[in-house]
DNA sequence: GAAATCAGTGAACATGCGTACACTCAAAGT
DNA sequence: ACTTTGAGTGTACGCATGTTCACTGATTTC
């Protein structure tokens, strides 16, 4: 890891921001084995390269970090989100589409959702009150663009919210799945893609005509 | 707490007995703050009225500790399923039964509930394995019970599964809520019963017209 | 009634922890 | 050129932890 004092030098701001990243990356990396609550100020440092008075200059405290890495999280999950709704594809057929940014979203920010689907549950109390509130705003935030898809546009709004809300709780569910699945096993991956498009499909399909 | 050495002493076994279980109850209990992994085996003998050393007279470690509360937790939620099969009602209404059931049972053993969703995810390795297991099989189980019901049973034995797995998915989804869920707020309860109402009823009905 | 058993005791230890404090010494500001 | 700033250092502290060991004394066994 070490990121402290490199051969050539970088600007002041530019090395706070290094070790910075190197503290985020380390806990992210510790938390994976254990779960953040159990990764001391010491480990972290340790592993990030410095010492751990060092650690105040970036952050007060352990539950601060904690929100530093939700936040990152999230700023992470968005990301991808605006990224998938440029492609035309989704418009076609939102639940294949889905499947598909899900798994390969998780995949590619394993550690990110990893963190989230923990902590969520198991992280100190600031911690989970942040990550629940993100997701609240997720919800709201799918309910939108699900309010313009094809077979939704004329459904109440407190029907999207719910349908979104289902949503978001079987990504978490799925992304748990993906987190959990060994490296190197394109079966399983494939498998829990099939799942999570018949999870949708039955939540879609099921809503409308239980509705109508 | 102090279970020890009460004034009129019961046999040894007993005694021994009594003393297990206040182990077993101070490690729920402070399980519920901060997580079963952040408690110490120094906290648990404390708050058991027992010196640390006299800890391992009942468990070789904090991980076997946490393994028994698994095996009672889902005892507990087990006996609560068979009660319910009694209730000659649930073969009638399978999803108002089983959202009323839920509520209800979380509700009365809370704690327990609470463990295993937090430990799923958040708890040790040992631990997170055993609560993995038990939950599978607990679909298994479930599916049997599912095969029988009139509306399900021409279903293929794998849509069964694949419906249990829905099921038992959503159950620990909303006993999730029903544990976050502020004392003395029945419109929440009402809420989380017919939030847990419809996702069922969507299930089945979504699974049904869809395979057809 | 003597001997064996064993749940619970109490002191001691090495270790890792969070944080306080005085420090260094380049980069940034003047 | 000088001063100021502030990221990173090193020591030191008090505290909680898991585990060890030799122990006590009531219950059980014989």
């Amino acid at each position: 890891m070490k990121v402290t004092e490199p051969a050539q030098s970088a600007s002041r701001q530019a090395q706070k921001e290094r070790t910075r990243q190197a503290i985020l990356a380390s806990a992210l990396e510790l938390s994976q084995e254990q779960g953040f609550a159990q990764v001391s100020l010491r480990q972290v440092s340790r592993h990030a390269g410095i010492v751990p008075t060092a650690f105040y200059r970036h952050f007060e405290s352990m539950d601060q970090l904690g929100l530093a890495l939700v936040e990152q999280s999230f700023s992470t999950l968005r990301r991808m989100i605006r990224d998938a709704q440029r492609d035309p594809h989704v418009f076609e057929n939102i639940i294949d589409a889905a499947a598909d940014v899900l798994v390969e979203a998780v995949k590619q920010s394993k550690a990110h959702f990893a963190f989230v689907a923990r902590e969520r549950v198991g992280g100190p109390e600031v911690v989970r009150t942040a990550i629940r509130h993100e997701l609240d705003l997720f919800v709201s935030e799918l309910a939108v663009v699900l309010a313009r898809l094809p077979n939704i546009e004329n459904w109440s709004s407190d029907d999207v919210q719910m349908v979104s809300r289902l949503f978001v709780r079987n990504m978490v569910s799925n992304a748990e799945e993906v987190v959990e699945m060994p490296d190197g096993r394109p079966d399983l991956e494939e498998q829990i893609k099939e799942g999570a498009r018949r999870q949708m499909r039955l939540i879609v399909v099921g809503f409308r005509d239980w509705r109508s």
